[in-house]
DNA sequence: CGATATTTGGTATGGTCCATAACAATTATC
DNA sequence: GATAATTGTTATGGACCATACCAAATATCG
């Protein structure tokens, strides 16, 4: 479905509406049918996500946090004591790819890593004091700036009712 | 939000449940607490976008189209003598990603790319013969193995007010 | 016990998608 | 007619995703 985060650069100069030129030949060059587009499940759930995402990141400019980040976190708050490999797979990241991710976060003193005891071949992960203070920080922004755009948008009900049918999709399609 | 597309190589070889082994200690490794993240936006929006478009991509395989081919094609096919600039940028798609993109449809036959007489610069896009019936018959995939299912999951209405949703967040958001 | 298989974190690497800069040809502007 | 803008295109780099492979540690089982 395409949709990409093109930076909607649209209507940087009045290019026609301004310029009375070739009045009423070429109106405003005629915008483009989505036809059948609209109503396709996957092209409005991309670009849905994409908008969601776009708008998380302006969120959490201030922290310096990525979605994907942010859901590392999340889950290590709520599962302490579990391993690189085990929030790694819960979240859909593989783990040669978790590695890197968490190379920043820790760089960032965010999270640590500590040798297990029992098998010296794992890590455990931590959220660090600072992780849980900016953690902490990041759930009030999203829960204020982000999520709370949806309830203006569709109304507490239907925010819900989105919710749960999206989590419906992601785990039964 | 992270959620890739991991091939989601669960219960390869039964480690546990068959192998009676350390019965009551460790039943099955506990799965980890999701908590608040199955309640964010972004993190659902996105694990929901990747099953469909993984399951888009298994009802295509027949005809080799992904979802953003689909997207050019039908766009093409309601929007006929259109340009690269105008098809590409309702679509989100930035003019030097759409090259290679086109040069794979017409390669296949699918579209076809005229030199405008009007502007010497622009390429007018048309659908092929056999890019109409492809189209056809991708339409018909798509409806009967793919939107369907959404019927099956949510029911007739709760499928049309999540599209709507899913539309409004992405115009409005 | 010891040989073999498995698991864990990690590196290297390639693919795909997205974004920007730059360019030639053509057209628009003034 | 000189300058600016547009169109398709190439080149290029970044972000993300996926696979193969490796060493260390552990598990498995003869």
């Amino acid at each position: 479905m395409t949709v990409s985060k093109t930076s909607e650069k649209s209507s940087e100069k009045p290019t026609d509406a301004a310029k009375g030129r070739k009045d009423a030949s070429e109106p405003q060059a005629e915008a483009l049918q989505l036809g059948e587009l609209s109503e396709q499940l996957g092209y409005v759930l991309k670009r849905a996500q994409l908008k969601v995402f776009e708008n998380f990141l302006r969120c959490m400019a201030s922290l310096q946090l990525t979605p994907a980040q942010f859901s590392v976190l999340l889950l290590v708050e709520k599962n302490p004591g579990r391993n690189q490999t085990e929030i790694a797979s819960t979240l859909g990241i593989l783990r040669p790819n978790f590695v890197a991710m968490l190379d920043n976060l820790e760089s960032r003193d965010l999270c640590a890593r500590i040798r297990s005891t029992n098998d010296r071949r794992s890590h455990i992960l931590v959220l660090t004091d600072k992780g849980k203070a900016v953690l902490a920080r990041a759930k009030k922004l999203v829960a204020t700036k982000h999520e709370a755009r949806l309830n203006d948008l569709l109304g507490q009900a239907n925010r819900e009712a989105l919710i749960g049918m999206l989590a419906k999709i992601a785990n039964e399609f």
